[in-house]
DNA sequence: TTGTAGGCGTTATCAG
DNA sequence: CTGATAACGCCTACAA
């Protein structure tokens, strides 16, 4: 009934404890005889280490803390998943911490686990506090940031600046001039201002030589509705944008449906790029930049196992790419029939 | 640098790590001065007690799993949103297993905590297998089934042939006799057949004496390619169906493409309902029935922790209600301009 | 190469 | 009411 400790699987096998922790523990201090009849035993008695008795003299838990805002947003959905499979293999396991609004963030990175809760943490899309980087760094815990940087901490991110450039260079490409930002309000959650997306699309405009006008500049929150809004605002202009470029899919939504309603079709009178390529983005036929949030998951897994491995690994900061993903929004290239979208009819 | 521990907290109160242990866990057998103090060291100390060391002796790790198909999928983020949010206030913290394909299940079965690494477990979307009850069974630990039943486990469902029903009635009530069932293919998941809502589906079409065509029920999986699909099929009939019942969101949208694209208009040729109420719904106009997702995690974390508390108690059946929220999709009543309508209790 | 013993931080029991 | 002290299950020197 009881499970079984390493002291029945000792007793049943005729050696030692000692002998046993060695044989799970891989050491190679034990004879290959002795080795394969302690396994033979345990396997037979289903033997599995307790992990709190483990952890004690360790003083290590194999638990790693992820905190995420928004766990809902199919953003940190899709990092976590990549965390989840980077971890699957590791016998380390997760624990999910969301904060799902501003305020509660400070409380959250307070109640971070102590050491010996938790062995390391992986903190998305949110910038660190003082405090909590010096918590880590007191407690001898690695700390990793995914969609974030900080100097000494180790990192991955996308470059949202090249991101958005790349997206409004496209634009551009298109023979677009009146080119308009649908672009993030202020992000409670991190402080990067002005923010990247804002900063690719000047860029891209001042290297086409297009100069910048304030009222195609609109920022709201992530959300369809938002983008409804500000894209009324943007056709009620005397001269509306011909393109229109989303800091998230999810405004980009919200763009397309006000242009429905105003009659503009897409995208032959306006064009729509999104941000993110969320599952519904594909099927829409929504052009948009793919951000490769699985594989900031992955990679940020993996960067913190390795720190795990070897504390005094200096920091990585790793960049990955984002792609352009041309689909009907953007009316791709000449002679191809654009298809309306679904949303479009729908409503 | 180091934590401080027990007897830090005991030495540094004068006294013995019994009184601290006692004042620490709210137990009444210490005096109110006493107590007082030692918590008043305590939190001067920082002190955090071990959860580790606290298991040990305790025999319970305080740690809860969750099994769940399709991590990723937005049922079971809602799901698990809601298991946070009963869990939150508790200081047990969760692990979450997820199982992508129906191979891996039985594999996560094996392999689910032992008892001392988990206290318990709430399994959702799955049907569990004889062996998976009788583990948690010897081991004594308490195990909760969301969107399953089990009569000898406690769990929280949706009523979704009652659901369906719901759905079906109301395109009746439009007037609509030519309907057809978009339905799901054999859930590799669990094993519920005939499926539910295809039950629902027949249910209602009999209560209105309207005689069910196999032409008009198709099954497909739950993605929008395979609702167009499924909706390219219907409307190549010689009769084609004025109205489509989907059993999911997502098979809803390809269904409305596929409407799109063979210039079918929605709602007036032909109407279509959804199910689950996923995010886009709303924002796509599409009547749905809305699954309580978040509310059927939260009532099954906290039958978990009820039955936590009282092992004995007998196994909870709870039964949740779906609702039908009509949108534009279905063209709800002449002049009513409402995008939600009345929403209908049902179970 | 292997067994033994001490300790990890708590809880719980049992005398005081 | 309170303070020792024996577990809890495992790891790791250390000794053999």
């Amino acid at each position: 009934m009881r499970n079984p400790t390493i002291r029945d699987v000792a007793r049943e096998a005729g050696v030692g404890i000692g002998t046993v922790s060695r044989v799970l523990s891989g050491s190679p201090l034990v004879a290959e005889t002795t080795r394969a009849h302690v396994w033979d035993v345990a396997r037979r008695l289903a033997y599995h280490p307790s992990s709190a008795a483990r952890a004690l003299p360790r003083g290590r838990s194999h638990v790693l803390e992820i905190i995420v805002p928004l766990f809902t947003r199919f953003f940190s959905i899709e990092v976590i998943r990549g965390i989840e499979e980077a971890l699957a293999r590791s016998d380390y396991s997760l624990v999910i911490r969301s904060v799902e609004d501003p305020g509660e963030r400070n409380r959250v990175f307070r109640e971070a686990r102590r050491p010996g809760q938790v062995d390391g943490g992986l903190l998305v899309s949110l910038t660190p506090t003082r405090p909590l980087v010096a918590h880590f760094r007191t407690a001898g815990l690695p700390l990793v940031l995914i969609d974030v940087e900080y100097s000494t901490l180790p990192s991955v991110t996308v470059d949202h600046e090249a991101a958005a450039r790349l997206a409004v260079q496209h634009l551009i490409g298109l023979g677009h001039e009146r080119i308009a930002l649908v672009g993030r309000a202020e992000d409670p959650f991190t402080l990067d201002v002005p923010d990247a997306r804002q900063r690719g699309y000047l860029a891209a405009l001042q290297e086409a030589g297009i100069q910048p006008r304030p009222e195609y500049q609109r920022t709201t929150d992530y959300s369809p509705e938002a983008g409804n809004a500000a894209m009324e605002r943007l056709l009620a202009l005397k001269r509306p944008p011909t393109a229109v470029f989303c800091a998230s899919d999810a405004q980009a939504l919200g763009v397309l449906e006000a242009a429905r309603r105003r009659g503009r079709l897409v995208p032959e009178d306006v064009a729509v790029v999104g941000y993110n390529d969320v599952e519904v983005a594909q099927y829409l036929g929504l052009t948009t930049v793919r951000i490769p949030m699985r594989a900031m998951g992955q990679r940020g897994a993996e960067l913190l196992l390795r720190t795990l491995e070897e504390p005094e690994r200096p920091p990585d900061h790793i960049r990955l790419a984002a792609e352009l993903v041309v689909r009907r929004t953007s009316g791709s290239l000449p002679g191809q029939r654009n298809q309306r979208s679904a949303a479009q009819d729908i409503a």
